[in-house]
DNA sequence: CATATATATCGAAAAAAGTTGATATGAGGT
DNA sequence: ACCTCATATCAACTTTTTTCGATATATATG
């Protein structure tokens, strides 16, 4: 059983990490395959299928299989999901004010 | 001298860890002293102190020193730059498609 | 069916992040 | 100045994440 923030923790995980931020920004010019995301990455073959799967199950990244290759690419609902929970705990509830503290 | 990358990283590690994302839903209810974050988490006190220099690193969270309280609450400022960039980089560049590929 | 190629998975090693307890710093009060 | 309390920092330890090399799986091709 996971807590909340552990399930949301899992989304901001996927940007938590240099060569995942790599990934996505290689991903902004368009479906890539996983062989043109190797030979611009300088990281090796297992580590890039580590980081997609991390990046595939957060929701943000989406991947389809033709042949033998795997096609990654930006999914929209997921990376507007990530973006509405950023907006969520970032923002504080109206109302509210607890001023009174310590002392 | 930091990539852009690892800097971009550094504003989504904030928001990767499940204390940290405790700490914000508790200062969305508004400013809070770091013994209220104490109490309510469970974790030690060098810990909060660490959680809370990551999160006021990030730029999300801002501190306030009062005598010898320290007073967090969320900065607005901060999140809309977090919100932003995480748009920004799950943003597909318009025109440019890439097709080919292996094969 | 044998071979070649692309990706996934595994276990171990390396690196990074988080926790803990002890101590340091710094502000207030006596 | 001394003591107390709140927070910060440090070093050692634990846990988690990332990487690497080897191997497994799966797909295409001769």
């Amino acid at each position: 059983m996971k807590t909340v923030h552990e399930k949301n923790a899992q989304v901001f995980k996927a940007l938590c990490d240099e060569n995942r931020l790599r990934v996505l920004e290689l991903l902004r010019q368009g479906e890539k395959c996983a062989c043109e995301l190797l030979e611009s990455l300088d990281i090796g073959q297992s580590a890039l299928s580590y980081h997609m799967k991390i990046l595939t199950g957060s929701g943000i990244v989406e991947s389809r299989q033709e042949g033998k290759w795997m096609h990654y690419s930006i999914n929209q609902e997921g990376s507007r999901y990530a973006a509405l929970l950023l907006k969520e705990i970032t923002t504080t509830e109206g109302g509210k004010r607890t001023g009174s503290c310590c002392k």
